[in-house]
DNA sequence: CTCGGTTTCGACGGAGTATTGAAACCCCGG
DNA sequence: CCGGGGTTTCAATACTCCGTCGAAACCGAG
């Protein structure tokens, strides 16, 4: 689904369980990301990866060099929905502070609407910088858009003066706590969503601004929030002849 | 499985390598906290935590049944510390505001001085509810004083009127999720600390009250708070065949 | 000296990751 | 029709880690 067209062909050794639908490289990326949200990264192994997708264990290693690429080539996308959410936000003439309140509620929404624990990706990722190397500038880009955005908000007077960098990661690292304990439960996702963003944004206003104000554009503003589901597969060139 | 008080006689087989120090529990833990911090927990083997202590492999399940119980063990303190926090600042006298500013850094502090990731132990502990009933009842405590802190907070008309429980788990994943990127910068965790607790009582203020004050309180009551954790060097050895 | 308790070890089975060489299939040129 | 070459899959294997088991090594009491 990813490839409307069709370019390429494929022949080989058949299965000896299950057979060929699709892109297998897509076809595990999305089985991975189903396993992971139900077993857990660390507890999803290669075989049962392998054997949901009617292949052998050792078949994955023609598609992926190890079990770590897999992981990254899932994780790259945890960065790709607050980056684009930021991106639409900015774009709109919203206040400062209603964008903020937008993008922080958006965020922690589209993080626990991950499949998998954003915190057990930091972990992994920090230890291999290398192969999550496309992780870390999406993610040094959100921070930029995000110090940027409050830098506006203290220039327009609507936000207090705090250290830009420095709230900017706080935002950020509050937002991913509270995917912790919100990922498993949909249901109370937007309410935990909101009351991150209340108490963030109550705690930048300027004094005279009032977060009612503030959550009131905010709301009216978002008229078209769009959380997409779509997983689409990415090229990383793996397989080796 | 060691009466605290009671220094038990050892007798046994030799060690083939290192002698015996101490306890072999506690140097098992002690280690164990080492390593967990500097390579992260699932990455540390029952075999490297046995070097370092001295022992075979397979002699550590004399003392722990598993890998997990070790775990377990390190990390019911994870929420002692909060904990005594809570006690000693809610029978202090300063003001709501003030206490929960003081809580909130504290915990930020003790969250980064803690030699493991604090989210991964929720993931772990979480999966295994049962071998970790202690560390969920004391969390659990945790979240109760919380909640009747910001109860009495909002009772006073110091703080704004929010839901208090689901405000509490916001602030508690607050603290965690900063701990996430703070952990291993000592240096900078105060400054995150003290930019969380802003962040976090100025969000729940109620109007009228200013977040300056509150601070001014806040440092001047706390004369002394902190116990920082000792951080000893560690030694790299590897050397096989 | 022998017996029993305590602590440690070595060997092993089970499971996970990753590598390797070969098998099975298709297509294409002769 | 036949055989080479590319593509995909598999089985076998090496290595690592967890946890168990039986026995070894030491000590003190009888």
């Amino acid at each position: 689904m990813s490839t409307p067209t069709e370019p390429r062909r494929r022949t080989g050794r058949p299965r000896r369980r299950g057979q060929p639908v699709g892109d297998p490289t897509a076809e595990i990326l999305a089985a991975a990301g189903r396993l992971f949200g139900e077993l857990g990264i660390e507890a999803t192994t290669m075989s049962r990866l392998a054997a949901e997708v009617g292949l052998g264990q050792s078949s994955l290693y023609y598609y992926f060099r190890s079990r770590e690429e897999v992981v990254a080539a899932l994780v790259a996308e945890a960065n790709v929905v607050p980056l684009a959410l930021i991106d639409r936000i900015s774009q709109t003439g919203a206040s400062t502070a209603a964008k903020l309140h937008r993008f922080v509620q958006g965020d922690v929404e589209a993080l626990c609407a991950l499949p998998f624990d954003i915190n057990e990706i930091h972990r992994i990722a920090g230890r291999e910088q290398e192969r999550f190397a496309r992780y870390w500038e999406e993610r040094a880009k959100l921070e930029r858009r995000l110090a940027s955005l409050l830098k506006d908000g203290m220039a327009a007077g609507q936000l207090r003066p705090v250290d830009a960098r420095l709230t900017t990661l706080t935002i950020l690292a509050n937002d991913e706590g509270t995917q912790n304990w919100y990922r498993l439960k949909p249901r109370r996702a937007r309410e935990a969503a909101i009351a991150v963003a209340d108490l963030t944004v109550a705690g930048l206003l300027a004094p005279g601004h009032s977060l009612e104000d503030v959550r009131d554009e905010s709301f009216r503003s978002s008229i078209e929030t769009v959380t997409p589901r779509s997983r689409s597969g990415n090229k990383e060139e793996t397989a080796r002849p």
